[in-house]
DNA sequence: ACCTGAACACCGTTCAAGT
DNA sequence: ACCTGAACACCGTTCAAGT
C-alpha cells in the first residue's frame, strides 16, 4: 500500500534555502532540512540524491530569484541610470541574503553547477543595458565588466574587506558610473 | 619527563596549506593534517585550537605571498604597465593555487578573519600604482576599483561563468587596460 | 511508494592516561 | 610538555523492514 508523500522536492529546497540563509552553507544539515520539512533525515533521499545535488537547486532556486528582481526594475528608457538602478538591485539582493548570494559563484563540481540556461535567465536586463551602452557587438564584454566588478564588490564588502574608512554606498555608486562611463562607446 | 614536540605549527600549516589546495576547503580535515605531520589528530590541539583557527593561519600564508607575488613584479617605473603586471601576477597567483585564493575573500566569522596588518601587507604594490594613476586622493578608491573588478572576474572565472564564449586572457587584458584609463586622472 | 530506525564510515573535539 | 586511544556528539548516506 503506498504511502502518500508527506513533503516534496519545492519543499525541501525553500527549506534549505531558509537554513543555508539563516546558518550559512556549512549549516545546511540533511537532519535539519528533514526537520524543518517534517519527516526524518533518511526520507529526503527519495526526493533528492544527495546534499550536493540539494545546493544545486538552491543555487538555481536563489538565481531565477534574482533574474527577476533585476527584471522587475529594468526600465530599457535610460541605459545611464538603469545600469545604475540595476546594479543597485544586485546590490540589495546581495545584502538582504548574503549566505545564498555567494554560492552563486561559488566553485562547485561541475554536476552542481547551476545550469547554464539558469544563469543565463538572470542576466538578461544586464546584457540589454550593456548593449545600449557599448553596441551590441560590446555587450557581452560590457556586460561582464560591471557584473565582475559588482561581484568583486559584494564579495569583498561582505567579506569585510572594506573595513577601513570610507562610505561604502557612495564607493559603489561612484564604481557604477566610472564603470558605465568607461564601456559607453564614444 | 617532557616529550619533546614532534611537530609545530608551522609544520601544521604548510601541511593544512597543501591540503586545501588539492582537496579544497571541506577537504581539509585534522585527520589527514595529523597525518601529514606524523601525529594523531587530538596531539594537533596542543599546537591550534581549532580547525577555524587553522583556517585563519593558512589564509594569512596565503595572503602573505600573494603581496610577496606582487611586490616582486612592482617596478614603480610606468604605472600603466604596472597595472597590466600587477594584475596579471594576480591572476597567475589565482589560477596556481584556486582553492587557496578564494579563502582570502571568503566571509568567514570576526575571529577567523586575516588579520588587517597581514591584508594591507598584500595591498602596497597596487596602491603605490593606483596613486600614480589617480593622484593620491583618490589612490584608495581605484586601487579598490581595480581589485574588486579583478576578484570579481577570477570568481567567475574559476566558478565556470565564463563557459560561454570568448578568449578569457584578452577579456582579462581588456578589462585592466579598460579599468586604468576609467581611473587615470585626466 | 514513501517513511523509519538502525547501522556504517566518517567528522571535530575533549580528556584521562601514558611518557 | 606533548602524544595517544577512547569516547562523545555529530555528520551524510544506505538499507532492510514497516505501512
Amino acid at each position: 500500500m503506498p504511502t502518500p508523500a508527506r513533503t516534496s522536492l519545492g519543499e525541501i529546497v525553500v527549506a534549505g534555502r531558509a537554513i543555508v540563509e539563516t546558518d550559512g552553507l556549512e549549516g545546511l544539515t540533511m537532519q535539519k532540512v528533514a526537520a524543518a520539512v517534517g519527516v526524518r533525515s533518511p526520507s529526503l533521499y527519495k526526493h533528492v540524491a544527495s546534499r550536493g545535488l540539494l545546493v544545486k537547486l538552491i543555487v538555481e532556486d536563489v538565481v531565477r530569484d534574482l533574474g527577476r528582481t533585476l527584471d522587475a526594475v529594468f526600465t530599457g528608457d535610460d541605459p545611464n541610470n538603469d545600469m545604475l538602478t540595476l546594479a543597485r538591485a544586485f546590490r540589495d539582493f546581495a545584502h538582504r541574503q548574503p549566505e545564498t548570494y555567494r554560492l552563486v559563484f561559488a566553485p562547485v563540481p561541475d554536476e552542481w553547477r547551476p545550469a547554464p540556461e539558469v544563469l543565463a535567465s538572470a542576466s538578461g536586463a544586464v546584457l540589454k543595458t550593456a548593449a545600449a551602452l557599448a553596441g551590441p557587438e560590446r555587450a557581452l564584454e560590457a556586460a561582464r565588466l560591471i557584473t565582475a566588478w559588482a561581484h568583486g564588490f559584494l564579495t569583498m564588502e561582505l567579506a569585510g574587506a572594506f573595513r577601513l574608512g570610507g562610505d561604502i554606498d557612495e564607493a559603489f555608486t561612484y564604481g557604477v558610473k566610472r564603470l558605465t562611463d568607461a564601456v559607453t562607446r564614444s
